[in-house]
Order: structure tokens, then sequence, then C-alpha cells
DNA sequence: CTAGGCAACTTAGCAGCTAAGTAGGCAGGA
DNA sequence: TCCTGCCTACTTAGCTGCTAAGTTGCCTAG
């Protein structure tokens, strides 16, 4: 008995989840999801009711309606009390949560959405410039002229300013892409509300706030994707010693390739 | 009566969500976030139990399960029957779960993760040559062992693969950005395996491959970001070729900045 | 001092109910 | 003919109470 008294510590001896006890709502998900990825359900497509997928499966309501719940809080599905649960097209409200939670928990989460935003951002200029059609380059003028008329008035100016920075996203013709952006968009906006709030910009920094936007702007517009990525470049590097103020602590912008 | 007919198109008149009707449920959710994301619950620390919830929301035990279970498929919270649930540190499974529908839907979504990998990983691999630590190197180098010891073996090589890059994340010290490529691996996985399968390699052909990892690696351990981000933009470029036989329309790399 | 049992907690799941929202058919009136 | 209002059937939202099963800690017998 003695020397077989290693229980404690063998908890888990065999492997990492050893009998890992598969929940019954999670086969429900993992079926519903692969019909889903499959394309046996489709945009648009009602699910059965909670009723029907209840049967099918074997399992009680409640099961059912937690699986359905599940694919709705991962934004794959949409839900409304009376009618069935239908496939919507995703959007990157859930990505969003993600990044809240993630930016949480390390004490500079902050910090490194701006270096991942840095990191993102010039190439996604580049590929603005090289796809954007004039239809969209009529959209990121409008946002523009929203941007200037907002210049001084902060809360206005952030939405703008986040609204000129999603449209390159939705230029750039990655949804891949531009859903990463959308998701980092509620972290962008903590920061921003931060940088503009402990400072008080003059009205010629409001200034060139604008002007560096414009610059990108000509740049897109131009189908240039070198010069894009630059005045990307130019916008963050312009906008690094304030940002520095608000993060002391953050690690200094890796330059590469661009000398 | 006959001036006031607008009833067809005056559904959405007030705004556009007017009555969203609040789920019971989300209110709870949202509470549980917040005293998460305000740090009054931290990591390790174990939720009230669902009758307590329930208790003190008003609620039924229902609807408190339920906004602990979306805490859950958020990857928040981690719960097991017969336990309480606790906060978790946060892993990147609920992202590969969304990209994997979110590449689904696209005809091209593949052709756009390889885009979105292209733009981060060149400079995944700067950050990575500027901050690695020692240990970490070590690491390294064993997985590269791994890819040696793995060429010719698609699965296993496609394993190393994926963690030498994995490695890369976790080396450049940004945690969001180590989410970021962890949430795509699923889907570069299935990546992988499209481009492994349909072309038989030559050994020169593995060679080459291994090499252009070890090339990777090297600019790393000397601590060069620009000869690490040149690797890692040459690694990719190399294998464009095939890769556009898989992804035969494919848009052609933005070429930004390098030259 | 330790092993084993026991009690009190927890979640997982089931079943049935009420309330409320939705959609479509259907008859009746302008 | 067209439109309006009602009615019915179906759906989800939510509550309640129950059984089963896992976890934890105490507590007693040896």
């Amino acid at each position: 008995m003695s020397q077989a008294t290693a229980t404690p510590p063998a908890d888990d001896l065999f492997g990492l989840e050893n009998a890992q006890s598969v929940r019954l709502g999670s086969i429900v998900v993992e079926k519903l999801s692969q019909a889903i990825l499959d394309g046996r359900l489709k945009e648009g497509d009602a699910l059965p009711s909670e009723s029907r997928i209840a049967a099918a499966f074997g399992v009680s309501k409640q099961v059912a309606r937690e699986a359905i719940r599940d694919l709705a809080s991962m934004g794959v599905v949409h839900v409304q009390q009376g009618k069935v649960a239908r496939v919507c097209s995703l959007d990157a409200e859930p990505l969003g949560r993600f990044f809240r939670f993630a930016v949480r928990g390390s004490a500079n989460g902050l910090s490194e959405a701006v270096e991942l935003r840095r990191i993102l951002e010039p190439q996604v200029a580049a590929l603005a410039a090289s796809r954007r059609t004039g239809e969209q380059l009529a959209r990121l003028e409008s946002i523009l002229e929203r941007m200037h008329a907002s210049l001084g008035n902060v809360p206005g100016w952030i939405e703008a300013d986040l609204d000129f920075h999603d449209m390159l996203g939705t230029m750039s013709g990655n949804r891949l892409l531009t859903f990463q952006l959308r998701g980092l968009r509620p972290v962008i906006n903590e920061i921003m509300e931060m940088f503009n709030s402990q400072s008080d910009r003059s009205a010629e920094d409001w200034q060139r706030t604008f002007e560096r936007h414009r610059v990108i702007r000509e740049a897109i517009a131009e189908g240039d994707a070198t010069a894009a990525t630059q005045a990307m470049l130019g916008h963050f590097a312009a906008a690094d010693d304030r940002l520095r103020a608000v993060f002391p602590d953050a690690a200094p912008p890796v330059v590469t390739g661009s000398h």
C-alpha cells in the first residue's frame, strides 16, 4: 500500500483531459456547426425549432436551447422570441467581446493592442490602395468630412476616426482582416478616449492630425500602395509621442524593412 | 385616414432598434463580465453558484446558468459538473471557432487567411527577434529538430510547422498577437493540409522548406529584426507558387516599403 | 493518524408549465 | 377587389421542481 500512495499527485496522470465528460449540449453544437460549415445550412436558412432539434438528438429542449444560444453568442445564428433561429451573416461583435477580455489580464494589454494595430493598419492601407473602388473612395471622403467637422469635438472625432480606419478595412477587400479590425474597435475606442482626455490639444494639433488622415486618403485614391503604407506609418509615428505619455512602459516600435 | 396610410413603410420609424427586448440573461452576462473586467473577479476566483446568482439577480436558475455558459463559451470561465465556475485564463479556442466560421461564407476565405497571415508573420518575426529570451530560443530549436525529423511526414510536419510559428508568436511578447495567431491556427492547419496533400514534394523541396525555417530562426537568434522580417517574407514568397496552385484566384501579394 | 463513509454542496439534465412574440389564414366589410 | 382585424398554431423566454451525478470536506471508526 505504502508504495502506491501516489494517488493525490496522480489525479491527471493520463494525459491532460482524461475523461473530459463531453457535455450533451456541446455535441449538438458540434453537429449544428458542421451543418453550417458544410453548407447544408446557408445564410438566411432557418434552423429547426428547439423542439425538433431536441427530438432529433434525443435530448431535452433545454439542451437544444442552450446549443442554439451557444451558436448565437458566436454570432453565427440570430434568435428572436417567437421566431426560429436563422443562420445570419457573421459580425465582429463576438470578436470585440473576446478582445476586451484579452486586453484585461495583462497590465499592458492596451499597449499591446496599439502594437497589433500598428502592424495591421499600414498593410491594410496598402491593400486598400490596391483594391479600393470609386464608390468606397466617395464614402471615405464623406467620413473625412465628418472628421473635419468634428475637429475639437472629442466624441464625434473618435467615432469618425474609427469609421475612417474601419472603411480602410472594408477597402482592403479582405473580410477576415475587416473582422479583425472591427474586433479591435472597442479596445481602440477605449485607448482613444484615454488618449484624447488627458491632453488638451491645440487647434494646430487637431489640424495636423486631420491632415495626416487626408494624406492617407490621397495615397489610397491614387492607388499608391507604398505611399499609403508610408502615410500610415507616419501617422502612427506622429501619434507615438503622446501615446507614450499614456503608456509610459510601452515597448518601442520595431521598425523593419522600410529603411 | 388616407393621409396617414404610411403604416407599411413606417415599420422602423423610430430609430433602428426600437424596443430591442433585452434578454434577461444578457443582463446577467453583462454584470458578470463587468465584474471580471473591473477586476472584482480575478483569474482563479470562483463565481457564485447558479442558485446564488439566480437569487442575487432575481431570476430563475436557468437564466443564471445560461449566463454562466455564455461566459464559458467565450472562454472566460471554466465550468465542471460538481464545481462552481471559476474565472480562467483566456485561451484562443473561441477565436479559432470564430475564424472557422468567418472563413466559410466567402468563397476565397482561405486565401484571405493566407493574406492575413502574410501580413502578421513578418512583423511577428521582427518582434520575436527583438524580444526573444534564451529559454524561448532553446524551445524554438527543439521544434526545429522536430521539423527536421518530420521531413516527408506530412501530419507530423504540419504540427511542428504550426508549433514553430506559434512559438514565434509567443516570442513576440505580445499576448494579443499570440491569441490572434493561435486563433488562425485551425484555418492555417486546413490550408496546410490542402497544400501538402495535392502535391508530392521532392526530398530537395522538403529540405529547402526546412532551410527557410532555419534561416528565420537564425535571424531571430541574432536579434536582427530586419533580417527576420526579410527571412519570413522570403519564406512566404517561396511558398507562393504552390499556394497559387491551390488558390488559383487569390489576389497577388501587395508589396510595400521593402524595396 | 489514517481510511472510508457520509452529508452537503455543486452542476447536468429532464419534464411540464405560463407568458409573450410571430406568421399566416380566413372571414367580413368598404 | 382589397384591406382590416381576429383567430389559431407555432415559436421562443422564462419559471419551477425534480433526478442524477460529480466534488468537497468533515467526521468517525479502526
